[in-house]
RNA sequence: GGUUCCGUAGCUCAGCUGGAUAGAGCAACAGCCUUCUAAGCUGUGGGUCUUGGGUUCGAAUCCCAACGGAAUCACCA
């Protein structure tokens, strides 16, 4: 039981016996006293006014004395206006401690066969093109998230659907054959994501060329659009596609391919890993079943050109097309037979999607759509909506080169963290192997911090050039604090674990420290309840800098009282530990040295 | 125009379901490496929380309005 509970439940008893009212405990929460007081928890009392019916500090005083006699854990109390500051009794706090550095997983709910599925969707990219920065944010969120669910005791089916199909992997496959000159990967030695991305540029550059050609002679614009013969090409080659042709089809799979083992080194570099992938190319007829099926059931109705329409004005928004006149899916159709499918695969209780903040709109008609046609998780399904990635300079454009590549960004950044240990005395006796996998933990965790410690609801600014820092509020500085932790541990002789520490009277920081561990399951909690790694991140930070000072104040292993000693390190080890944990929880790792 | 989201230090961002004098980092300035890792620590300067109302013991936080910014409103995906 969290010292917050055993506040909150004896306050409420207080209130009970001094004045006779019922006050439900959920409602008391008590927050870390701030610095410039004494004590560790304030309970606010002004909401029991009406009950005491007593000036405010006259209440706290009849509390914090109630709470002196009847609550084991209260060693004494102040009080400020309306602010009742508690001291705790030492000896809990070093219970606190034990429990915390001896509970295997301590804040983490076990998933058992009873936890609810919840299956996340993220990444979901175009095989058209390298990942770039916005899907960096995306799949950070998303690979974070689930962690986050799992540590809350949900099942989780980490998902990606991959957009394969359509006009654009037709217009990098028109130019490929056009002026490729067989080029492959292999001898071109360049992955495979960007070789295809090459050919979409490609393909851009000359339809670009060949609309200007033709505006010269006079076309609009629009004119010009329809006249275009590479246009005319690609969407003749979707038809072949479409039309099941081997020829195209095999020169597709071949180039998919080419593009998925790009995209698995990427995913790999970055961390993160997917239980079920979907292909759109697999998913986007079984969407138009469905909707069929919901016009029989007279929730969708068809209007004379033969398109099938839902009608969600009674929801407060629109008219919502699902299938063409022609009878073909619309992006929203697809969506659904993909939600069939997944369906049919798992028994799904909660659904999220980590798709940017621009499809709000359509998420809101997915969840509505999915409802009426009987999913039980459709009405509550999850999207996850993440602001953009800006640049200075504003948005990013593939067109206009302004695209900051996903690959290039991390060898950037395992590059930085290269530089920076340079300096003499980091890194010595780590053998080569081992310097470059502590380089790429640090590089990525300054790549992932950055990017996860932002709530994602907001669009949030990526400078290039000033890139990325390893100073501050950073991961490397969080990184930096576990190596110090485990060097500590490393020219320690002394017995941690054996040694009696309950006699030990913690001081202020201390103190301070052990109420931030105890908090780590409530931040875990909040994390998923509000599904949001930039709580966790902040509150891995607040840890690693208030070690950092404690470190900085206290010569632990020159301290003479052994006990004393012994709980300093297993205070320390217990930080490194929550650490390293929270750290998890949002993909990122921890080096033993740096 | 409708809907949704955002506006906090020069810059990038925290600030949980209202609580004490609004916090970090970066940048600037001044200190600290014979003491367990200086990717660190200490200190100084920097704010009308966009504006105006309202709710109350108390508002950056909740409500309304205005201003500013973003996204979206396709037989595109």
């Amino acid at each position: 039981m969290s010292i917050d509970n055993i506040l909150s439940s004896a306050t409420a008893a207080a209130v009970k016996d001094l004045y006779g009212v019922d006050f439900p405990a959920e409602q008391i929460v008590p927050q870390t006293t701030k610095k410039e007081f004494e004590g560790n928890e304030t309970i606010v009392v002004f909401p029991f006014l009406r009950a005491s019916r007593k000036a405010p500090d006259v209440t706290a005083q009849e509390i914090g004395e109630y709470l002196v006699a009847h609550c084991d854990a209260v060693e004494k109390f102040n009080v400020i206006k309306g602010f009742l500051n508690i001291t705790i009794k030492p000896s809990f706090w070093t219970g606190v401690l034990n429990h915390v550095a001896s509970t295997t997983d301590y804040g983490f709910r076990p998933v058992t066969p009873e936890s609810q599925l919840v299956m996340i969707e993220y990444s979901s990219p175009n095989t058209n093109k390298p990942l770039h920065l916005g899907h960096v944010r995306n799949n950070l969120l998303g690979f974070s998230l689930s962690r986050i669910m799992e540590a809350n005791g949900y099942k989780v089916v980490k998902t990606n659907i991959v957009n394969d199909r359509g006009i654009h992997i037709c217009k990098s496959m028109l130019a490929w054959q056009r002026w490729g000159n067989g080029a492959t990967p292999e001898s071109t030695g360049k992955k495979g994501d960007h070789l295809i991305g090459d050919y979409y540029v490609e393909f851009d550059k000359h339809y670009k060329a060949e609309l200007k050609e033709l505006q010269a002679q006079g076309l609009s614009e629009e004119e010009a659009e329809k006249q275009s013969t590479l246009m005319q090409e690609a969407r003749a080659m979707l038809k072949r596609w479409e039309d099941g042709d081997e020829q195209v089809r095999s020169l597709w799979r071949m180039m998919n391919e080419w593009v998925y083992a790009g995209f698995d080194e990427t995913y790999k570099r970055m961390g993160v890993s997917f239980d079920k992938i979907y292909y759109e190319s697999q998913t986007y007829l079984e969407g138009k079943e469905k909707v069929l099926e919901g016009l029989d059931k007279g929730v969708f109705y068809r209007k004379d050109d033969g398109s099938v329409w839902a009608d969600l004005t009674g929801d407060g928004l629109d008219q919502k097309l699902l299938l063409r006149s022609d009878g073909t899916s619309v992006y929203m159709t697809q969506d659904i037979g993909t939600a069939k499918l997944r369906y049919q695969d798992y028994p799904i209780d909660r659904m999220i999607y980590v798709v940017g903040n621009e499809q709000n709109y359509h998420f809101q008609v997915l969840s509505l759509l999915l409802d009426k046609l009987g999913f039980k998780w459709g009405k509550d399904l999850i999207h996850f909506s993440y602001g953009m990635v800006e640049l200075p300079n504003g948005k990013m454009k593939s067109r206009e080169g302004t695209v900051v590549d996903a690959d290039e960004l991390m060898d950037e950044m395992i590059a930085t963290a290269r530089t920076m240990s340079q300096e003499p005395g980091r890194l010595e006796g780590l053998s080569e192997a081992e310097k470059e996998e502590v380089l790429r933990i640090i590089g990525l965790g300054a790549l992932k911090y950055f990017i996860l410690k932002v709530d994602p609801r907001k669009n949030m600014l990526f400078n290039p050039q000033e890139s990325i820092d390893f100073n501050g509020n950073t991961g490397p500085f969080i990184q930096y604090t576990y190596a110090r932790i485990q060097s500590l541990l490393r020219k320690s002789t002394d017995d941690v674990d054996g040694t009696d520490i309950s006699n030990v009277a913690p001081n202020d920081k201390e103190t301070s420290l052990i109420q931030r561990l105890a908090d780590f399951s409530a931040a875990v909690a909040d994390a998923g309840k509000n599904f949001s790694p930039a709580l966790i991140a902040n509150y891995v930070y607040e840890l690693a800098k208030e070690f950092n000072q404690f470190y900085h104040d206290y010569s632990i292993l020159r301290e003479e009282n052994a006990c004393v000693r012994v709980f300093r390190l297993k205070l320390s080890r217990t930080v490194g530990d929550i650490i390293a944990r929270g750290l998890s929880l949002l993909g990122m790792e921890v080096p033993q040295r740096m």
